[in-house]
DNA sequence: GTTTTTCCGGAACAGAACGTTCTGGATGGA
DNA sequence: TCCATCCAGAACGTTCTGTTCCGGAAAAAC
């Protein structure tokens, strides 16, 4: 996990602090929480939310989850569905929803794909 | 990390569906999802972003650093929605963009005005 | 009712990953 | 010079994970 070495090294400069004292600050063993840093180990996940508690920032933002990524062809796509999907009835919304689940969402490990006729609509 | 157990479970009968299914959702072996949804492993940090962000929810709601907001029946609906659109393909989900609309834009009355073509589609 | 499918969890094992310790180098202040 | 601080490589024993095999329960299909 490439993107959570750098966000600690980051989050420290940001606090002005080394990483040793950002590790004090959590209570971990330097070298421990240097190995986080350098991309060598892995926290738990207590161990990963208590450093973004006492560092005080988000997993989301240690694990990358946060940025907001640029507008693709994709998400705009989302974008309209969720708007569309929005102004529907809720018996509509979940015909659509039974729709798309039954798209998405792998069932079996069957290798026939006999698929059902959609009912009701 | 039992919070993240118990988050894993919430999870999937809030979108509902089984475990299993969430397991295929996140293309992760069955059994060791299971694991992470019974306290008994967990996983890396990659991953763990994985799950987040397939399950359309954050890491820190899922380690217990967020408290979650009540939902409504047509909040999950859209959740739903969302989570299974996001593992479609882009035809797929262009398809059911296109449907969606049909069903939520309601076409001019016959005053002659034209309605732009959906575009990319 | 019978069969099939799906879901779930225990047990166990090889291998991977972890925490810790020891070590040494680099830098800066007293 | 001496000392404190920071940092990282290597190694070792231990812990933990991913995976596989297995069986039972419940639901669905027949």
């Amino acid at each position: 996990m490439e993107i959570f070495a750098k966000r600690l090294k980051e989050r420290a400069a940001k606090l002005g602090i080394s990483n040793a004292q950002a590790a004090r600050l959590c209570e971990l063993d330097e070298r421990r929480y240097a190995n986080y840093a350098n991309d060598q180990r892995e926290p738990d996940l207590m161990t990963l939310a208590k450093i973004a508690r006492i560092l005080n920032t988000s997993t989301d933002h240690l694990l990358g989850l946060a940025d907001h990524q640029p507008q693709t062809e994709r998400a705009r796509l989302l974008d309209r569905l969720n708007v569309a999907a929005t102004s529907l009835t809720d018996e509509e919304l979940r015909t659509v929803v039974t729709q798309t689940e039954a798209l998405a969402i792998p069932r079996p490990k069957k290798t026939g794909k006999k698929m059902p006729p959609i009912s009701g609509v």
